[in-house]
DNA sequence: TTGAAAGCGGTACCAG
DNA sequence: CTGGTACCGCTTTCAA
């Protein structure tokens, strides 16, 4: 491995300075060195196919265009992996690189993750989290620009801007969806009730229902958590040994894999769906919402643009400081102007359809 | 955010040359410096809380203590990401960092991505993968230490050590499994013929049979795909409307969830689990075989093993050059020497039981 | 035993 | 318009 050409390479070849190399090939060539020696810099700099060393360049500039990623579980994990996909695109697409960290649920290794990066100065910071959920934010993290992704700030004071999906709104459409199909007894298995997402669902669930001047069911509503277990069995108390007319005829699920369980309790009893039940997921995780029999509808959660929202808010606070006032936009955040509430959409496929006649 | 520490700092403190805190930090004191100079020096470092710029170390040593690791779709993905947590482990401890980039399944951005991680001086390199799969090595792999996990080289000379898992003892002791349970009649719904991995389970698969003397029924092996949809029509094809008698009392699957599929169909057939039926995953796919109703029996992927092994070879690579002969153990490899296959694991739970009485 | 100085690769300032 | 030079922070060699 030969190694790379340097920009004193390029200056000898073109028979200039290195000053004049550095001055050319960023852009500042003109009004200080001469047109002639301008194209045969260029020329050597193609020749030698020259790039200059980002290691010095960050050293000189103390900046070195790599942004730190820490998540609580994401890179390891089967969820949420889009959202560093969304963030990734956009840093690549701006000449940044990101790093990321995960710290697998250990909340003892967040601080010593943020430490190795900023150490390694990281230009700023992202964290992502496995859901929706509040975050204790490193204290390293207020050294450098930082964003939270899927999550927020826990302090008293949140300091942070934060991109999150707006689960109220997702658990509303979902419902709305439901609701226009004619559905009107919906039962709804929530997550676990001390998750930050499924109340927020909840509270959709029940604006949709208060928007179609209808009544909500509280017993319809249950906390079984984000398993195939959990909606397996959130669904048999449902269904199992009940008679047809005092069963739901839809059933809104808290991820598609609890989907998945309702779905398999739904076979047990000889339901078919959508024909005597419809099922919704939450999610639309892939290779699972798409390959379900049948396909599930869902409410698909906006992991790339919340990941491309977070990267973009940070590089231009990296890019442009000083603009941190005013410029998030929100009407009823957490913390007004550090919100930013991402929607979620709602993808129809074919385990929701028409309620079934009483 | 004042500034950190630099040696010159300590070196002030304790009233020395920057040379000498170089020295005295690095081992190299003794003989060197006067012990008490040693002391002042060790004594200022931890008041200023100093460590080394590791940007500066890159500069000087170029070596970045970065290791870059390519992905076609793992960061982003559901699967195999303890690949990933797992070599990061390794690194960690060896205070290496990774640098993750992830091409999406495009093939013209593997280059790319070598590329920026090689501009950016890292010191070695890692291509992982969903899925066993040959791979085209980017070229610019070979200018670094650089290590396979999942996957092989396809080219006509395999230059690379790779990290993979034992697909065919996987196939084996998985049939072994369900033989053991007395079961005879054992359909295998394999993933798609065109995969690295399936035909190898499949391999494995007569391998069981053939050690126990038993015929394989061709019929009752079908490639079905890796998802929910191809595991639920390929078990309908096998249970719908055939006598009880010819249906086999088993069914092992490419991966987790085309047996919940399997499940799915099952349910609707009224067939038990595993009282009717027994079923066999592959992959332990967290959140689902563990969460499945019943729970899954399956093949657990050696992911972390994996990735802790890549590591493992290519820090032992970076760290000692030279010893690149004859250090890889292998039997049967495709390159001796450069493939190592790491074993799957059974993981016993409920989906599976003894064969019914006949 | 110590400190001065060179150099890793680049940028930016400042005389010429 | 040009080239020399200092500096980013660190290690290493070499002379004192």
């Amino acid at each position: 491995m030969q190694r790379k050409a340097t920009a004193l390479d390029v200056a000898k070849r073109a028979g200039v300075s290195r000053s004049a190399v550095s001055l050319v090939l960023n852009g500042r060539g003109d009004g200080n060195v001469a047109k002639e020696s301008q194209d045969r810099i260029r020329q050597a700099a193609v020749e030698l196919s020259y790039s200059p060393n980002p290691i010095a360049l960050s050293l000189r500039n103390q900046r070195t265009r790599m942004i730190g990623i820490v998540s609580d579980h994401v890179v390891v994990s089967a969820f949420d992996g889009n959202i560093i996909g969304g963030a990734d695109d956009v840093a690549r697409s701006r000449g940044f690189v990101t790093v990321a960290m995960d710290t697998e649920f250990d909340a003892a290794r967040d601080a010593s993750a943020v430490e190795t990066l900023l150490d390694r100065q990281v230009d700023g910071l992202i964290y992502v989290t496995e859901g929706l959920k509040p975050l204790d934010v490193p204290p390293g993290m207020l050294r450098v620009p930082s964003v939270l992704a899927n999550c927020y700030d826990n302090g008293p004071v949140p300091g942070l801007p934060h991109m999150i999906p707006d689960e109220v709104r997702g658990g509303r459409e979902a419902t709305t969806h439901l609701l226009e199909l004619g559905h009107r007894d919906i039962a709804l298995l929530a997550g676990p009730a001390a998750s930050a997402a499924a109340p927020l669902r909840v509270a959709g669930y029940r604006e949709a229902f208060a928007e179609g001047r209808l009544e909500v069911r509280e017993d319809r509503i249950s906390w079984v958590g984000w398993d195939i277990d959990g909606g397996f069995h959130g669904a048999m108390k449902l269904l199992d040994g009940v008679f047809p007319a005092e069963r739901p005829t839809a059933i809104m699920c808290a991820n598609d894999r609890a989907a998945i369980g309702v779905a398999l309790a739904a076979a047990r009893l000889g339901l078919s769906v959508p024909g005597d039940l419809s099922i919704m997921g939450y999610d639309d995780e892939s290779h699972v919402a798409d390959t379900m029999v049948p396909a599930l509808t869902t409410m698909a959660l906006p992991l790339r643009e919340m990941g491309a929202a977070a990267m973009t808010a940070l590089l231009e606070q990296i890019e442009n400081p000083g603009n941190s006032e005013g410029s998030g936009k929100s009407e009823k955040g957490r913390a007004p102007g550090l919100e930013t509430l991402i929607p979620c959409r709602l993808v129809i496929r074919e385990s929701t359809g028409p309620a079934p006649r009483r």
